[in-house]
DNA sequence: GCGAAGAAATAGCCTATGCTATATTTTTCG
DNA sequence: CGAAAAATATAGCATAGGCTATTTCTTCGC
């Protein structure tokens, strides 16, 4: 038996947390992914965006209108997509945080190619907290 | 630069599982929680479903028909809801992986509670390979 | 400079997951 | 036993995130 289980308001709020957690998730991917697009390619055109997140273009066009809505993107018709200072920021946050995930996972033992495919759905999941916790076990396993 | 930057096909097969993921990940948390009430309580009301799920009542029931669908799960109309064999085994398996993803986080320094909170969003996208990982690590950090 | 090709936007549809408000059924108790 | 209370179901609505089909705009090449 359990001797520790949650009261059922704190169990629901856990709930709640993580279903916070995957209403930005994608905004987190796209974000992530426009970054890197204007990194190698110099410019995040939709079409490429769709390509890499594996959806189809209208998919895409509504996501970044999304971006836009929440201040993380800007684009004119038929132009490139661009991401704002928060954007950017976020982008920079996420990218970091998910190679922290992926080498914790290989720290403790998880393939490479595992780690890869895991951690992009666990990464959105990772508190800061946790994240610290990650830094500083890696810090100490590189002794 | 990114020595390993994965083709965007890849990229994309990524993203595609972390979707197929989250669409599974409401029923093992409804299928779990049944069967945690059914232990405790000896039955699974809706009311007390929605409320440890931190959603409505009307809410619960639609999550509990999608359930019956999926042949997790029966009820009848003003009963209790009950879990078929298929749902009972999904239970098993997301109690004993929500226990692993715990142990593991708390093994790698992070505290109890922060490990608990987030867990129940890493859970969900925990593979089958890294899950055994887990197990290796906490078995070795237990001599 | 103009027509074809390509890229992006729009229209319209679907499912899942939330919600509130309301009906219905069951349970409880005076 | 019958009415009030509690539990559950249903109706109806919203948003997010998919899709295909179609329109509109840009770009390219002759």
């Amino acid at each position: 038996m359990p001797q520790d289980s949650p009261s059922p308001a704190d169990q629901a709020d856990r709930f709640a947390r993580a279903r916070e957690v995957q209403a930005v998730a994608l905004l987190e991917d796209y974000v992530e992914m426009i970054g890197d697009l204007i990194a190698e390619m110099g410019e995040a055109r939709v079409a490429d965006i769709a390509a890499r997140m594996g959806v189809a273009q209208p998919t895409a066009t509504k996501a970044i209108a999304r971006l836009k809505r929440e201040g993380l993107a800007t684009s004119r018709p038929y132009r490139g997509v661009f991401l704002t200072e928060a954007g950017a920021e976020m982008a920079e946050r996420v990218r970091a945080r998910h190679r922290t995930v992926v080498e914790l996972l290989i720290a403790v033992g998880v393939p490479a190619e595992t780690a890869e495919l895991d951690a992009e759905g666990i990464e959105h999941h990772v508190s800061d907290r946790t994240l610290r916790a990650f830094e500083a076990f890696l810090a100490a396993a590189r002794h």
